[in-house]
DNA sequence: GCCCTGGTGGGGAAAAGTGGGGAGAAATAA
DNA sequence: TTATTTCTCCCCACTTTTCCCCACCAGGGC
């Protein structure tokens, strides 16, 4: 399983339509696939599955999201899924970024996607900048103390 | 598994390449891979991984990245996975330095590629030596006293 | 000297990013 | 139902960036 990892800046076009960074979409070629799963995410931005991760979530790892409070579970299902979208890429190696997702991760002209691991995920430029002075540096700098790297 | 060590000194060239030391890819070529793996690392420089090192952080060590606040987990990963890139070695034996690697580092024309152990790091020549005298002389001086060697 | 290796620089082909027209489908209104 | 509008998707086209390749220079060993 090949990891997604690496930063891209590129620009939501007035169609919505966004590029999928082209390392990104040789891990989806050789998964066989044509189009990736896009939902929102948590910390205001949008995530990006590859199929496999994709099946995978559904399968072994819903329990991840399994909570104490029932409701409060039903509520963040019901969000995670009405809003998630198979996305095919076009032959410039786009995806069609849907209203509602859009403003969900607040989208403007600069958008990063990024990835993180199992997944990519899509933030914009400002909101990023906002929350990794927010939250990542802090975090950054907590860990660094106790991590041997 | 071979210990990266010693110092070099190259310039970062206008399209951002970056010479690799012919010894690092001496041990690149023995396990096979073509490419190594840059991310942002402590103190304001950059770490270059071996694939098999890269791969035993992503495995064994991965799990020391799990902590019990999940959001603050997220918001370390992010920033781990989005920062890194595989970075294939050019037949002139340099890689490309990303420009948000390149801004995180803070590199000038001088930059030193050294050893240390597990990795290797690179650094702008002048932060170096600024972080030299602040931090790697005091510290050594201290540790010198209660060490063997 | 000559060759080989290593570091550096640059040109040009190819790929990637971006934008827009227009056919057809879907949704909405009359 | 029909008409109108919106949205999607498939093209095509342009610009920029990337990256592959070649060339040059310096130093060391034969």
């Amino acid at each position: 399983m090949s990891l997604l990892i690496g930063r891209y800046e590129y620009s939501l076009d007035p169609k919505n339509r966004l590029a999928v960074p082209p390392k990104y979409r040789e891990a989806l070629a050789k998964e066989k696939g044509s189009s990736f799963f896009l939902t929102s995410g948590m910390e205001g931005c949008l995530y990006l599955f590859l199929p496999s991760q994709w099946e995978k979530l559904l399968g072994d790892d819903l329990k991840a999201f399994s909570m104490a409070d029932k409701e409060q579970e039903r509520a963040f299902k019901r969000k995670f899924f009405s809003e998630a979208v198979e996305v095919e890429v076009d032959a410039q190696g786009r995806v069609l970024v849907p209203q509602y997702l859009k403003e969900h991760a607040g989208l403007g002209a600069s958008v990063l996607v990024q990835g993180a691991g199992k997944r990519a995920e899509v933030w914009d430029a400002k909101r990023w900048a906002a929350y990794e002075k927010a939250k990542v540096a802090p975090a950054y700098k907590t860990i660094g103390k106790n991590l041997e790297i």
